[in-house]
DNA sequence: GCCCAGGAGATGT
DNA sequence: ACATCTCATGGG
């Protein structure tokens, strides 16, 4: 099935600029199981193709009904933005499901992204069901339920380190009530407020749930390379990250944290300078 | 062997 | 409110 709309680089929006973690390169395809579905998706002739899944899904996921080319015209102020916009053609701000987005982004902290994208990988194959696919095996991101039951001992074999407590207590509250599918119905600032309160969950991840998860596209993360890049081009002065991150949002607005995602990925590839 | 990674939590001031 | 320490792990 056609999902039609813009150009995307599905190896760019999907595994490369690190908004998320889980998904599979086998065959020029890209897979992952939703829903407990398996999906593949794959550059066709005339657009993505979706192999299993929700074609609406997919197009909100790939955020395929925003206009990219408007948001570029709004942001190329900022030569910083003008830059990566320019050298990222086909990138997209994914719009995941807020369960992955948050524990992704609990284990992000202090790490680096491909040890990031391998404990991923490992608790979905040790807690997420296996679905056979004739692209090969997959597996589906572990429910709530399963991390929350979880031995503390078995998640620290798998890599997780001094992380595996957060994982555990955010799932019990995930699985006991706490809902996320409510942020994204939430002010930006109540949303961030309720978040934080998740052990393992700080200003940082909880943006990038916001941002990847929640679709408040005015969440704006600022990790060390965004903090550098605030300093250098835009000139921020504030000292913490929570200052810089408030005068973030309040430069770019509605839509910064897309920017931010641009940037983001310039900085960290060396695509611009720091 | 050392430094770093899309930081967060605990502690001390 | 703000600065400083510590926290596992493995990739580069």
């Amino acid at each position: 099935m056609e999902l039609g709309g813009a150009y995307v680089d599905l190896r760019l929006t999907l595994v490369d600029s690190a908004q998320c973690f889980r998904w599979v390169e086998a065959d020029r395809a890209f897979g992952a199981v939703f829903s407990g579905k398996p999906v593949w998706l794959f550059e066709g002739a005339r657009g993505i193709v979706l192999d299993g899944g929700d074609c609406a899904f997919f197009r909100n996921y790939l955020d395929l009904d925003r206009d990219y080319d408007a948001l570029f015209e709004k942001y190329r102020c900022y030569p910083a933005a003008k830059t990566a916009f320019a050298q990222f053609p086909g990138l997209r701000r994914l719009n995941q499901p807020p369960w992955e987005t948050l524990i992704s982004f609990i284990l992000s902290a202090n790490n680096n992204v491909s040890r990031i994208r391998s404990l991923v990988m490992k608790l979905s194959q040790a807690l997420g069901e296996r679905i056979d696919t004739p692209r090969g095996a997959l597996y589906a991101f572990p429910t709530p339920q399963a991390l929350a039951g979880a031995d503390e001992t078995a998640l620290r074999a798998l890599g997780v380190g001094y992380r595996a407590p957060f994982l555990i207590k955010t799932a019990e509250k995930v699985a006991g009530g706490f809902s996320l599918e409510a942020l994204s119905q939430m002010p930006y600032a109540e949303a961030h407020k309720a978040l934080v309160q998740l052990p393992g969950v700080g200003d940082k991840v909880a943006d990038c749930v916001l941002l990847l998860g929640c679709a408040h596209a005015r969440a704006f993360p600022v990790d060390v390379w965004v903090e550098r890049l605030l300093r250098n081009w835009f000139g921020v002065r504030e000292k913490n990250r929570r200052a810089l991150s408030a005068i973030a949002r309040e430069t770019f607005g509605d839509d910064g944290g897309i920017v931010q995602m641009y940037l983001f990925h310039a900085a960290r590839i060396g695509a611009i300078a720091l």
